[in-house]
DNA sequence: GGAAACTATTTTGCATTCATTTTTTGTCCT
DNA sequence: AGGACAAAAAATGAATGCAAAATAGTTTCC
């Protein structure tokens, strides 16, 4: 084969008439969002060569900035740049997905201290009715609402902590587990299922009585469970994933 | 005034015969490790505007590397980019350095979790072995030892966590605060001294335990002090400063 | 027939060049 | 003299060009 990539057809992120929120006046900063989101959702294979040519013409710009992107890419750790080799999907090895998940379930478990500190009643509540809606997407068997509602849940409490630095580096974090973290939701073990409702009522607990040692304890318990949860699916994905085409 | 940066005659890091371990095959990465320890140390006025000509020519090279090297230095946080106005070093707000000191409370009390899980008693015994030397510079005064040491003792928990992005991501924020953190070590009220000595007592008693949650506390607890002494040495840093010349 | 070696093509890294935008300088008018 | 407008100078953003390295392809030799 002469092209690494086989072509999925994708255009890696049209134009999309600017339909999100985000604005980006410089092309550099364009091609960035763009050519990231297309890693984080996964379009390009894993450990697959990306040829710069071909970006280039995908997204029809000169290399200059493309390059300037695949650097801060680098820099972020979600792909990686071999000297004169060109730009991987950066491969992520079983220790690497529990470093990761042991630093989110840190930031996480920073983000709870300091939302004790700083949450309002309206914030808790609303949370609260995060976690019902998720406990009827439980009932439901319904893994995709659950994943969503999931992941809200522990938005707003990072978003609760007040803190941008933190909520970058958590952004940064999620960006480079994201595949994995879905997937790993999609283990259907009723079981941990169960036992993560129980530690969603823990958390709300915590919340509640604003106790941020706690809570930071219990955060970082349920990431911790959810990291060996992901990590099980990993080693053994056959069991109960679909035929693979 | 014509040139914004005050040519303070430093070269931007030397090529140092290659002094340290570090070895940096590509040109822009070789431009990269210079020019953050450059941001990093200070060399720079904060938010002076840095055109690219001047650190061209200082640096000996074209723009294309230095480029990239700034974009990877902008998503570190370490200079902000204004789209057509070129790189400024980043000003730090003082909720910027709250936010930044939490972050680092957060990721040396994860560090201090995970040591607990992995750490060997000979690894103990050196973090002891640190203690004492950092308690003797104590006694004689000495803020620099003391600083070093110190700043050691917490590498030295941060790598028994054995996890390699948690130490780049540490890497990272204690490069963002490098300056203020030495400057406020600087705040030499005997008391917060003794309070930081007797907070690396239990620091270290919970290590011996491993006492992983309990430590995580600590840890949190003492960076978050420390923050306090930092903000509160920025505020007002005239009580005692040296006469500056 | 297979492996090593040599050549050709592709790809990366960096420098240079071109087009805009910003900033500065100079001049004119009130 | 001071401010406003205009032109010049400089700086940034992106594209192109060129040398070096790597990959692919072909040939040669055992």
């Amino acid at each position: 084969m002469k092209s690494t990539i086989p072509d999925t057809g994708v255009p890696i992120a049209p134009p999309a008439g600017n339909g999100g929120d985000r604005q980006e006046a410089s092309l550099h900063g364009e091609i960035l969002l763009r050519l990231r989101d297309h890693v984080v959702e996964g379009n390009i294979p894993d450990g697959a060569r990306v040829p710069e040519r071909q970006l280039c013409e995908m997204l029809g710009i000169s290399r200059t900035p493309l390059r300037e992107a695949l650097k801060v890419l680098a820099a972020e750790g979600l792909i990686e740049l071999l000297p004169n080799r060109g730009a991987r999907v950066r491969q992520l090895s079983q220790r690497d997905l529990e470093e990761l998940f042991d630093v989110m379930a840190g930031l996480e478990s920073l983000a709870g201290r300091l939302a004790c500190e700083a949450i309002t009643d309206e914030e808790i509540t609303g949370i609260e009715h995060l976690h019902y809606e998720m406990y009827g997407h439980y009932l439901h068997r319904d893994m995709h609402g659950y994943f969503q509602t999931n992941q809200r849940i522990h938005e707003s409490i990072v978003a609760a902590a007040r803190n941008e630095a933190l909520k970058t580096a958590y952004a940064n974090f999620a960006g480079r587990i994201r595949r994995v973290r879905y997937s790993a939701n999609f283990a259907r073990k009723r079981q941990r299922w169960a036992e993560a409702m129980r530690e969603h009522e823990a958390i709300l607990d915590a919340l509640r009585r604003r106790a941020g040692s706690e809570l930071s304890d219990v955060l970082f318990q349920h990431l911790r469970n959810k990291r060996t949860a992901a990590i099980e699916h990993l080693t053994e994905p056959q069991e109960d994933a679909p035929a693979s085409p």
